[in-house]
DNA sequence: AATTCAATTAAACATTTGTTTAACTTAAAC
DNA sequence: GTTTAAGTTAAACAAATGTTTAATTGAATT
C-alpha cells in the first residue's frame, strides 16, 4: 500500500520513533497525538500533515517494521548449506534478536494480536503465516534427511518459539525484579536475556526434534 | 484491598462481564464507559455508582479473576501423593484450562503485562511470582527424587509454559484460519486447542525434564 | 401512612480527543 | 526579484471522554 519506497525525513522519523514508544507503553488509544507531538518535539498538525491520521501513523510503523522481519526471514532461506538443526538454531537466533532489539514494536505486536485496535490484521497474519511456513519447511526437510524425529506438532513449536520470546520481552521488568538484577543497566540486562532465551529455545528444539541431548 | 468478600448482584455482574469482554477486545482506553453501559444494558451512572471509576472497575475484574488463579494453584500444592512428572502435568493442565476458559481475561492480562494501562502491576507480579515459585518447587523436588535432570533453566520453563499458552489463546483467530477450521464452532475449536496445547506442553516438559520420551 | 435509604435516571459538567483551518515562514525555482 | 510550493504554526472545531448532579423511583422499615 502507499508507496513501496519509504524515505522519511528527520522529522518524520522523530514522529515514528516517539509514536512507536508511546503506542507500546500506553496502547493505541492510550497515547494521544498531542503526547506524541510533544515528546517528538513537533507541532500537532505535522502528524496529520505527514501521515494523514493517527490510524495511518500506526500503519506506517507496522509497514516499516514488518518489512524488516520479512526480509530477515527471506535471508535465512537462502542459506542452503546448513545442517537441519543449524538452520533451526539460526532461525531462533534471528527471531529472538529481532524482537529483543525492538521491544517497543514487540509490545505493539503482542497487543495487536490480543485485540483489534484498528491495526492492520492482514499484515500480521501474513508475516505469521510466513513464519509458520518457514518452520514447517525446515522441520519437514530435517525429517526427510532423517535428522529429526517423526511426530512433531510443527504449529505448536512455532507457538512456543514466538510465545516464549514475546513473553520474555514483555515481562522484562518482572524478570529483572525476580532475579534481583535491578542494579544492572537496561541495555546489558536485555542482552543477557536475549542470550538466555535464545539458548533455552535452542536446547528445547534440539531435544524435541532429535534424539540427542 | 476493599473488602475481602465480594458478592456482586446481578447488575454488577453484568457490568463486570461486559467490561471484561470490551477491555479485552479494545483495550482499557479503547472501551468507553458508555459502550460498556450500553452493552451491559445499564445506565452510565451505575458504573460510577457501583465501582467508583473506570480504573476501579478494571481493578475489580482483576481481583475477581486473579484470586481464581491463585486458589487454583493453592489446591495443586496440597496434592502430596503424586509423582513429580504427574504434578507438572497437573499444573500444565490446570493452567491451560484456566486461561483458555477465560480468553477475555487472558487478553487483558497479556495487554497489562505488555504495557502500563493503569492496571494493578503489583497484583500481576504477585501471581506471576507465585507461579514461578511453584514450578521451581516442583522441579527441585523432582530433582531431589532423581526423577528430573540436573541442569534446567526453571525460569525459562515457566516463560515457555505461560508464553506458549497465552500466545495460543490470543492467536486463536489466526490459528483457525491457518488450519482451515473456520467452519467449526467457536466453542469446539477452543476445546480442541486446549487439548492440543496441553499435550504439546506436557510432551515438552517431559522430554526436557526427564530422560524418557 | 410516613420515613428511610438504596437504586435508577436523564442531563449537565469540564476535559480531552483527533482533525482541520487559515495565516505565516522558509527556501528553492524561475 | 518574483513566484511557487512545501513546511510550520497557533487557534479553532466538533465529537467523545469520564464523572457528577439533582431529581425520581422503589421497596423495605418504622
Amino acid at each position: 500500500m502507499e508507496e513501496a519506497i519509504m524515505d522519511y525525513n528527520q522529522k518524520q522519523l522523530q514522529i515514528l520513533d516517539t509514536a512507536e514508544r508511546l503506542f507500546a507503553m500506553h496502547g493505541f488509544h492510550g497515547a494521544s497525538v498531542r503526547d506524541i507531538a510533544q515528546e517528538a518535539d513537533v507541532n500537532i498538525a505535522m502528524i496529520s500533515y505527514y501521515f494523514g491520521s493517527k490510524e495511518r501513523l500506526i500503519e506506517a510503523i507496522f509497514l516499516k517494521r514488518v518489512m524488516d522481519v520479512k526480509n530477515g526471514l527471506d535471508e535465512l532461506v537462502k542459506n542452503k548449506d546448513l545442517a537441519p538443526l543449524e538452520k533451526i538454531n539460526k532461525l531462533i537466533e534471528l527471531f529472538v534478536a529481532k524482537i529483543s532489539d525492538r521491544p517497543y514494536f514487540c509490545r505493539i505486536m503482542v497487543r495487536a494480536q490480543a485485540t483489534q485496535e484498528g491495526v492492520p490484521t492482514e499484515l500480521i497474519h501474513e508475516v505469521k503465516k510466513q513464519m509458520y511456513d518457514l518452520v514447517k519447511k525446515l522441520i519437514t526437510e530435517g525429517q526427510k534427511k532423517g535428522a529429526f524425529l517423526g511426530d512433531i506438532d510443527t504449529m505448536m513449536m512455532v507457538n512456543t518459539l514466538v510465545g516464549t520470546s514475546n513473553h520474555v520481552i514483555i515481562s522484562q521488568n518482572f524478570l529483572k525484579k525476580v532475579w534481583n538484577q535491578e542494579a544492572i543497566s537496561e541495555e546489558k540486562f536485555r542482552q543477557q536475556l536475549k542470550e538466555r532465551v535464545s539458548n533455552h529455545l535452542k536446547k528445547l528444539f534440539k531435544v524435541v526434534l532429535t534424539d540427542e541431548r
